[in-house]
DNA sequence: ACTCCTTAGGATATCCATGTCCGATTATAT
DNA sequence: ATATAATCGGACATGGATATCCTAAGGAGT
């Protein structure tokens, strides 16, 4: 419901990211660890979130991934819209092309406060917020099976 | 967002079906054109609502689909259930297998509120209520491609 | 220079939702 | 009985998201 694993990797990765050091970069291997992830394949997310201007990578020893400069601000809405796409906020529920306030499919007019309320949460959401929350010890940012201690 | 192809076809033709003089059955073909979608699918997903109990199949000639008695006011919640699978409303929105109010994870109690919006709204929506909307010819139960006219 | 460690990126594999095809089955009309 | 018209059900095809593998490229330490 909502959102595909792809997106669900990339915002995870980028909660923990953000709860690190600033500055130091974080090993893909470590981040796909924790959130046990498949690791190959959370790494090429993260490379498109480079590209996408999110995270900073950089090779060889010491290298890694880290958040951008000024880049813990970004909402999930940001984030949203670069891993779903930018049609993300603007599909209709019942999968026409074309509904709108005239040409509205029978759901419209009930779907779209909803909607608003679900994008109003993901714009209101910050990284850097969730990642302070994570940092309280009181949430989880990953299912336990492998190593429960950080 | 939010459906899958699947239930986006099958709340759209049961919705079509809403809309027919009851206990006349409704061609498979005809819906499909109708609605402008792969019929030889559409079948299975009817067919599939049928074994569910929400609709009744006849066949041969005057054969078709129609609503089972009494289910003209069944809740979109319900629908979805059958065709999401009965875990659609409980799924963590960052995709952990254990994620309740003991075992949170940080978007947990952002979401659940919006969440429960989203549930209340296809709890509310019957099929009739949605047929009735459509018959007001307000709304469209499809985009216009094929032919435009019922 | 050399080695080691890391990301970059292309090729390939797997899985599942979606979609297609065809023959079997069932009911009606003549 | 036969022809016709529809669903039923299994097998198969396709496409995209997910996942893996391998080599190249780049940076740090010795």
């Amino acid at each position: 419901m909502v959102l595909s694993r792809t997106s669900q990797y990339a915002v995870q990765a980028l909660i923990y990211i953000a709860t690190q050091p600033p500055g130091e970069p974080v090993l893909n291997r470590d981040i796909a660890d924790r959130l046990n992830v498949p690791s190959a394949y959370l790494a090429k997310i993260l490379q498109n979130l480079c590209k996408q201007g999110l995270l900073d990578s950089f090779r060889g020893r010491l290298g890694g991934f880290c958040l951008r400069e000024g880049m813990h601000k970004t909402s999930l809405m940001q984030v949203l819209t670069l891993t779903e796409g930018p049609a993300f906020s603007k599909n209709c529920i019942l999968g026409l092309k074309e509904c709108s306030d005239a040409t509205a499919c029978p759901m419209h007019f009930k779907w779209v406060p909803v909607k608003k309320k679900i994008l109003a949460m993901l714009e209101d959401m910050t990284l850097e917020e969730l990642a302070k929350a994570v940092q309280t010890g009181k949430y989880r940012l990953a299912d336990l099976p492998t190593g429960a201690l950080a």
